[in-house]
DNA sequence: CACACTTTATTAACTAAGTTAATAAAGGTT
DNA sequence: AACCTTTATTAACTTAGTTAATAAAGTGTG
């Protein structure tokens, strides 16, 4: 079911902001005129706009541009005290938080790592880590907290339809915090928000087509096209970890099918697989960073782990390339580690397996948001709602 | 980069009258009541734009509803006969051609075969047949031309990048049409000119996400998502056919790898494999849709081949299924012929191979647009066009 | 059959947002 | 000091949607 828009100047108004805010947000200060010409509206729009905004104490005057013969440009920027965003990750074992503003500069971070994945103790967990950072600034500052969460989320109502780590369903988690805090609240999952994060605050700004992986122990890509993140006809696109790789496997998934991507190369079992071959002293507390390490440092069985994960993972995304032409492939997770050893040969398994146009132009490159990327990702779910949607911002 | 639209009067206008037109194409007949409630504006508002496209001749008057009490609701329709749309297809050895109504009813046909692929030679059938369909209407009535053709389009631009089949690179066909008959032109691929018919004038009206899939000598999918044609970065999504789905293959591809899934059941590649294991006797004039009736009349050679292609296809499509979560996958092709006995197979495959979530509402059909798909599509393409983009209707 | 009632459609006055065009502001140049 | 240039502001105007009152055209009821 198609959802239309209507037109009124509400609309029209909330694009030019929109618009002055995007500019001011991804190229840094600007003069009036320069807003005039960069978003095509009149120099007198534009006077209105930003006296809204000023008032607003949305935008600032910091300083005066480059002089060429007239009248000095006074430049604008977005007040980074406009107003304070609060981001959460519901991870499997630990909940993580971040008090940005409105620029997404991070000013605060905790985390609470997790006893038990009953849904009290996740709550009772979630809520005193969010009070713990509201308690850092005004309250009457903050302008909601966005909620990055694993599993199928169902963005437009807020409710976490299925997460395979806390075995929630149908659970409405805006519904309960928004009572709990009375601020605007708007929840997503994992992925989804580390590229919408990408897309405003990383490297995915000023993209339109792109992609992020996040590898771990599950496999799964957030997807932005025509400039919009794709959630998919039931929230459930960018399920990548489980397209087969092998027909006939042994290996078996959590999802009950067997030679699914995330079966073959997520790090539960490239860590089982390690142990079973190497032994349990091979390597104390394994991980896939030290995995790399080692590869690094020349050790052959690790090098060896690395090529098979970049075979598996480049043959997997050549079928992303070839469906989606994307411009740039972001990676999030340990495997980052790898550095130029994974992603040369990463590459070179995309190449082989894709059509050449579609990968003339494409980047994959590693996330530099980092551990982060989910919790500023969901900063960005409320940045996103200022203007537009839930229109936190009253304008 | 990123593209900003502007916010203006002009923009609300056509929110409002596209929106107006839409909700008529896919439900018909509506009073101004109706029209206010479906659009969310005001009856004063719908009052004056309506007034405005009847006075446009876009729309017109047609009888009374259902009277319920009060003053009787007058419906309003699109006004067929409002303007007419050229849609062209550019097919390897022929070119189609449709003159249709904004409604899209087919009112006149013309199809010329190409003797040979010289530039000249196309260009020279292209104007002929475009120049007989035009004669049918009043010149002044015809709206615009839209031209669906093989390979990859710069659909902005109107440029051909690179025909495969006819070996162009970097034509801009768009200026030349445009010269010769001094009327809009818009041009693009094919099978995206099929998932714009379908979404505008087939199955897929009212869809937000779906696919297309066009399976021939190529195999290729028109993907619609967030409700808007996703064409990718370089002009180069759908590329499905080109998706290796044997590593170390032996069967070549077009594109110069091995393994592609065209190449293993393209139609060049199943009609070469049956002559090469039955003979050339074993059926004239070889074809994919006379190899699907004898699958139907229990011929088991040609019903194992339309099992591999359902392995196969079906293996391909749960990639992208994964990927995208799509509602609806449509396939246009000969193949179709299989009806059941191939979609059963199809589906089943999907299934096996797809995550369930992914799986459980989504749809496999047959167009119902037929041979003629990317043909109406090229309809689509000006039709599109109207009111948005190069907004062709002046209002 | 007149009158009330209901639903649909129109009209006039109003509001919001962008545009046009004139003007002011603030610096440098000759 | 007079003039030029660029930036910013202001006032009058245009466009499109809204509000609220009114008209239009039927049905139902006493």
């Amino acid at each position: 079911m198609i959802k239309r828009k209507m037109g009124n100047s509400d609309l029209i108004k909330r694009i030019n902001i929109s618009n002055i805010i995007e500019i001011l947000k991804t190229q840094g200060l600007k003069s009036r005129a320069d807003l005039a010409v960069l978003t095509g509206l009149t120099p007198a729009s534009i006077t209105k706009l930003t006296k809204k905004l000023i008032d607003l104490d949305i935008l600032i005057e910091s300083g005066v541009g480059v002089i060429s013969g007239g009248r000095p440009p006074i430049l604008l920027n977005i007040n980074p005290r406009a107003g304070y965003i609060l981001g959460i990750t519901l991870a499997p074992n630990e909940i993580q938080g971040i008090l940005s503003d409105v620029n997404g500069a991070i000013l605060f971070k905790e985390k609470f790592i997790l006893e038990n994945k009953g849904k009290k103790h996740i709550l009772n967990n979630l809520f005193a880590l969010i009070s713990n950072l509201i308690d850092n600034v005004n309250r009457d500052k903050i302008l909601g907290i966005g909620i990055a969460l694993n599993g199928m989320v169902d963005y437009e109502n807020g409710v976490s339809i299925f997460s395979p780590h806390y075995k929630w369903k149908n659970f409405n988690l805006r519904t309960v915090v928004e009572e709990e805090f009375s601020l605007p609240v708007i929840i997503d999952n994992d992925v989804r928000a580390m590229a919408l994060g990408e897309h405003k605050n990383g490297i995915g700004i000023d993209e339109d087509n792109f992609v992020v992986i996040n590898i771990g122990e599950g496999i799964g890509a957030g997807i932005i096209l025509n400039n919009k993140l794709y959630r998919g006809e039931g929230y459930s696109a960018g399920e990548i970890g489980h397209i087969t790789i092998e027909k006939n496997s042994i290996h078996p998934c959590s999802c009950g099918k067997y030679g699914c991507l995330e079966a073959i190369i997520g790090s539960k079992r490239i860590l089982n697989h390690m142990s079973s071959e190497k032994g349990e002293s091979y390597m104390k507390d394994p991980s896939i960073k030290k995995i790399c390490d080692l590869a690094l440092d020349g050790d052959k069985f690790s090098i060896n782990i690395l090529e098979e994960v970049a075979e598996h993972l480049g043959y997997s995304l050549s079928f992303l390339v070839n469906l989606l032409n994307p411009k740039v492939i972001i990676i999030v997770g340990e495997i980052n580690s790898g550095g130029e050893l994974f992603y040369k040969k990463l590459m070179n398994r995309v190449k082989k397996y894709s059509l050449k146009t579609s990968t003339s132009d494409l980047n994959i490159i590693p996330s530099k948001l980092g551990s982060d990327a989910s919790t500023i990702g969901a900063t960005t779910l409320v940045y996103e709602n200022l203007f537009k949607g839930r229109k936190i911002l009253k304008i």
